[in-house]
DNA sequence: GCCAACGTTGGC
DNA sequence: GCCAACGTTGGC
């Protein structure tokens, strides 16, 4: 069992989007960074954890809890001409992109936003706030899986 | 809108 | 294979 984070823009494709699809599941698309495709294809297993996070909005931070709902497949989208993430040196024999279906599990009771995980020393290591970290889909240790979800568990005390 | 940081591209 | 130019990410 291992811990995740993926990235995504609430204006994009937020937690209650996913949350209103069908099965509450959606496939994770449209990576094009080698890193976070390995994430995708080598790492994830179903059942693996997963923290939504929200970026580019106010405020930032992890918005829910969901989890890997199956394993890797090729991104359909890489092949689509009018898909943005058309990718047209990808090849159908050897798909370079992968897709991950994620199911949610539970919105956060409140969010942990950026600020916070930045001012918890616990946190200090989380690859989310590391230097120039852009990382789209990212590994999370046990420890600080169990930490996020403790601080979104509940309304009260930031 | 700015800009730091990083990834990718392409000329050589 | 180097590296400058360019594009993207994403917080602020």
């Amino acid at each position: 069992m291992q811990y995740w984070l993926i990235k995504s823009e609430p204006t994009v494709f937020s937690f209650e989007d996913l949350l209103a699809a069908p099965g509450r599941t959606a496939a994770w698309d449209g990576v094009r960074n080698y890193q976070a495709r390995n994430s995708l294809r080598d790492g994830m297993h179903a059942g693996d954890g997963v923290l939504y996070y929200h970026s580019s909005c106010e405020p930032t931070g992890v918005v829910g809890i969901a989890e890997v709902a199956g394993p890797a497949e090729p991104d359909p989208t890489q092949f689509d001409p009018r898909d943005e993430h058309f990718d047209p040196k990808s090849k159908r024999a050897a798909p370079t992109w992968v897709q991950v279906p994620i199911r949610a599990r539970k919105k956060l009771a409140r969010v942990v936003e950026l600020t916070e995980i930045k001012a918890n020393p616990a946190l200090a290591r989380m690859l989310l706030v590391q230097r120039g970290s852009r990382l789209s889909v990212q590994p999370v240790t046990r420890e600080e899986w169990a930490e996020v979800l403790r601080m979104g568990a509940s309304k009260a005390a930031k």
